[in-house]
DNA sequence: ATTATCTATAGATCTATAGATAATGC
DNA sequence: ATTATCTATAGATCTATAGATAATGC
């Protein structure tokens, strides 16, 4: 039952896009290769043509759903008319109901963050990059932000602000993921609910020029 | 070989002892019910005359590990001289290298949330009671410096005051539990301390009384 | 002829249970 | 007599591999 290069190309497609999606939905252990197969439409055999190992493909699926992430914030970043929109457009979809409900479609790193930690180098290494990826977006748009906000200001004074960007950027994806993790762990809908908004009241904060 | 009723308590403390530390190294699927025992001292049979399932175990443990994070939490809020000394000392151990380093003796919420996120209400509710735990503590103290901050308010204001001590709180966590977990995943030693960093700076501006 | 996928299985591991053992506590 | 722990195992599941099959692509 050999089948075409490029079917082979396809099926192993299918199954990163098939493992993105179950392993963010059951966790790295929660889901076993022959069930991924299954559901990729192929059999449990065939997967080791395809990947080292079950880690490999974790390491590929991690690598496929943050590129996805980091695509869609840089699409947001640079459709948002100004820095303050961009950056609430993100964080109100981060944040939402829906990302918090369907993990699966999710941020990996929220998903899947402690599995990855206890694993291999590639792994990690896979997240890493999707963590800078999605990083670099947030202190773009907070440096633009603090650009606005200024008046015609010196050179220090953009190097600081620079930094400043970063650590806000940094501090700020902190809570974004912190508040998806935690709103997906409690059982009390209404603390659930709380946690998003009280991070997305922040970000607006952030997003708005520093007042001194 | 029976043992005493007292002994039989000590077992089960031991047991829950174990695998909190062992569940928060290793995950929930990462380590299995004979080896807890065997850690613990006992063998894989007795485990089901103390605990009906492996899940009732994590249940328990996951509330033994926070029921003892919020007592440390309580007891440097109490200990500090003032309510920002009190946010410092607890942030700046939370956002340690240590804590980073050591999952098998830090925060429940950290090494095993999106584990919990997939599992029944008696787990996700011990670490529900955990959080709100930790979340009040935090909550105490940004009520505190903003009342410590202002003057003689009135009561309109001392309502806000609350409602944004309860917003800032619940943010402020939200990028503590966050920051760990990135630290913790990302393979890269510059932006793990770099994330820490960035939030233990803006748990210093939180802390600080607001300049308005 | 090459090779992607298939069937079948090895070998290990996991949760949970059944029945035996032996020390406590009435 | 009760019961906490023990040994042993059932039954299921997991990753990975071996060898067969059959369609592609030289």
């Amino acid at each position: 039952m050999k089948v075409s290069r490029e079917q082979v190309a396809l099926n192993r497609e299918r199954i990163v896009d098939t493992a993105a999606r179950l392993f963010r939905q059951n966790g790295y252990d929660g889901i076993g290769v022959a069930d991924l197969m299954k559901s990729a439409g192929l059999t449990h055999g065939g997967f080791y043509g395809h990947f080292a190992s079950k880690e490999d493909l974790l390491a590929a699926a991690t690598r496929h759903a943050l590129d996805r992430s980091v695509q869609r914030w840089q699409h947001k970043a640079a459709a948002a008319g100004n820095p303050a929109a961009a950056l609430a457009d993100i964080g109100d979809h981060y944040l939402s109901a829906s990302h918090r409900d369907q993990p699966e479609n999710g941020c990996a790193v929220t998903a899947l963050g402690p599995d990855v930690a206890r694993l291999g180098p590639a792994v990690r290494s896979a997240l890493t990059a999707g963590v800078a990826g999605q990083v670099a977006v947030l202190e773009q748009c907070a440096a633009n932000a603090a650009a606005a906000g200024a008046g015609a200001g010196n050179g220090a004074g953009a190097g600081a602000d620079a930094a400043a960007a970063r650590r806000q950027a940094l501090a700020t994806y902190a809570a974004m993921v912190g508040a998806v993790v935690l709103a997906r762990a409690v059982n009390d809908q209404a603390l659930s609910d709380e946690i998003l908004a009280a991070v997305r009241q922040e970000l607006v904060q952030l997003a708005a020029p520093p007042s001194s």
